[in-house]
DNA sequence: CATGAATGAGCTTTCATTCAT
DNA sequence: CATGAATGAAAGCTCATTCAT
């Protein structure tokens, strides 16, 4: 019997989430062998996220990761049941971090221009640091977002940040600085666009345009050029 | 001799381009074998760019490619040396066809307002009606560009568009309709982000939002969006 | 130490039948925790009976055997050594339930041709509500009877029937009914085949006949002329 | 491409059988590679009759038979599609040799006493002398018969015996020899039944009975009750 | 010009079993 | 007494590719 539920289970009724799984048997002090069990699974986890973002899912094979994490194949159907599982289980890891960093980002909402400054550099940097964030996300819609409904609680990872905006542009428009039409839902879509398509297209893009777009000046040329359009497109 | 080189090297250092060799034999007059064998290159070619879109590189295989174009495995290495030669001949494809629908573009720059309108709503529907063209360039990113770099003449597959938007800019900022300080590229880049991005992420994008960013309406209030954006970021 | 013995020994030579082991320590009144383990033995054999019955030895895993027992993986070594042990103990308890229901059979041998109807009746409905009885026994036949041998007293599941029959016919060669050069033995085959084949080749049968053989009346019509079959062989 | 047909269309829709396969491309001299590819598939047909009847279906793995026909596990899949694959056609390949060897049976129908007894001797040598018929088959009905119903035209490998027997019974019913009330089909299996069990169940019934049963004498033994009960029960 | 046959390496997954507490 | 963690080997199968005519 393993941690993972059966496979074939894991697939159609999935009882227990990866995330419970790991967080343990409540508030029962662990031994250490729960500790390590948890640090090989943990290992896993973190090998098959860079193993996946660097060779998608097809390219990324279970020995890549089991080797990366310095574990054996079968560790990975003993806490994941399978490739597929192993896969959701690093999609929902990585939309809880970016949940996590977006938390962290700390607005002063009623300085509305300022806030929308701080969540467009918050934004373009998050996606630059974290390429196997855009390189997750398309090969999850390379298989048409197969493995996110199968998120026990998708909904709860939204992203937080269009009711970050929602609350700024409001507060923008009370001040009389923006124009009242403006949808965030917009806002945030074009905000991501320029951060998440600079980043995902950056080799076929310096192919053609001859140009080192990650170069520090180049993303900074970017940045400004995103925040003035945004700004611009919702003031009055 | 067969029409991909057989040497090792014809991996590494292409000599010759697979529309060179698609071509034939000049301007002598082609018999019914070579038409019949352009039509079976052919449609080795356009099943190839639809596995390759729907499974990505390491998910598409020789088989469903072979079985998809009605045709053997053996074939795809005769027309054209090897998987990589096959992928490498459907990204060239892909570029042709999209520069040879933006040379269809009929813009009046003398009316910049409108010409911009124009270029947006092009791009915006090309992504729309070309979802391969988007999945396959996400692959070639993942794989870093590894493939593109191949191609004979990358250049001369660099987007006309950006030279076209830089007109129109120059003909607006003349006209006293633009300002003088923006950068074309910024343009081009802000335009095709809106409209990849939206296309590319569909899939996670509706499983977190809960609406169909695909439905029509949705579409052409995303155009809106962009085109209003777009224009006053341009403008005086 | 753990109720079957570690050693490698054991597999080779048993010193303690699973059924010894089973009875556990006599006399003395065993506490609750020694029930709820029979409990997990038994299940863990009778899951163990219906998955090989299934599968056979080699397509009944493991995993398939404990989570229809609802336990675990390491209890089926726990209490049977290895998956041979617990075979070899499910063959056991299998000839030790049949001769049990044999022992019931309630036969009047001064009337020696009713006697042979109520077993051949007996035998063949056997086999019809017990087809776990014919797959475990093609099985093992399968196996060369390996595990059989590993029987502590296999004699003693020789089936009485035998006997029974013998009695039988010594009563009708006396009562002028029978004659006197059949052996008991020919006979018990004769009916056991009839019951035996007939259940165990059900399926190739019905495909290759067009009719089902499992039907209550073609089961009464089978039934009737064995019996007839079996009486002319025996009678003068 | 292989010439098995793709391995999930082969499970779902057969639409040539391992036979035709088999036979070529019919009027055409065959090619010296044509050959030796039909002596592989030979081989691997043959190999994998004798693993599966020595081990079953789970237990004959695809590496033993690769390797008892001195070949590749690769190739089994290159023409037989899969394992179940190969073992549909080990199973056609069964009956079609059993319905050949029955086919040669030379009977004089006229002589209906002579001729049953005739059919008898060959029924029970023949699964004397193949054993593997009888494990394969006591495997395809472990497997509830899945893969007979899989065989192109399964009816037609339905035993003429019945039909022989059917013949030889009308032709005692006219001599006056025999009861007219007896079911050919009743006959057939009552033979078979006698047959099959004795090969079967050898080893467990050897186990039991402390004799060899495989002892020629007691083959003979067995072949004269046998004859007579049927004798007995179809006679007047 | 075209194609059936063949191949070795790799794939994901499951196997029965033991370790360590 | 009981169990979660771990494991090496082997399973069935698919991969891209080359051979040989």
């Amino acid at each position: 019997m393993t941690p993972a539920a059966k496979s074939t289970a894991s697939r159609t009724q999935r009882k227990t989430t990866a995330a419970s799984r790991a967080v343990g048997a409540g508030t029962r002090k662990p031994g250490v062998r729960e500790l390590s069990a948890q640090a090989t699974r943990d290992g896993i986890l973190k090998a098959a996220t860079q193993v996946f973002a660097k060779y998608g899912f097809d390219g990324g094979s279970v020995e890549k990761i089991s080797s990366a994490a310095k574990s054996v194949d079968r560790m990975l159907y003993y806490y994941f049941g399978n490739k597929e599982g192993l896969f959701i289980a690093v999609i929902e890891d990585m939309y809880r971090q970016m949940n996590e960093a977006e938390a962290e980002l700390d607005l002063d909402t009623e300085q509305p221009v300022q806030a929308l400054r701080d969540v467009i550099a918050f934004v373009l940097n998050y996606y630059q640091r974290h390429p196997e964030f855009v390189t997750l996300l398309n090969t999850e819609n390379l298989h048409q977002g197969r493995h996110i409904v199968k998120l026990d609680q998708a909904a709860q990872y939204s992203s937080p940040a269009i009711d970050v905006i929602r609350r700024i542009l409001h507060t923008g428009v009370q001040q009389g600085l923006f124009r009242p039409d403006v949808v965030a839902r917009d806002v945030y879509l074009l905000i991501v666009s320029t951060g998440y398509f600079y980043m995902s297209n950056r080799f076929t893009l310096s192919a053609f345009m001859g140009e080192d777009l990650q170069a520090p000046q180049a993303l900074q040329h970017w940045q400004n050029f995103v925040t003035d359009t945004v700004l611009r497109t919702v003031s009055r």
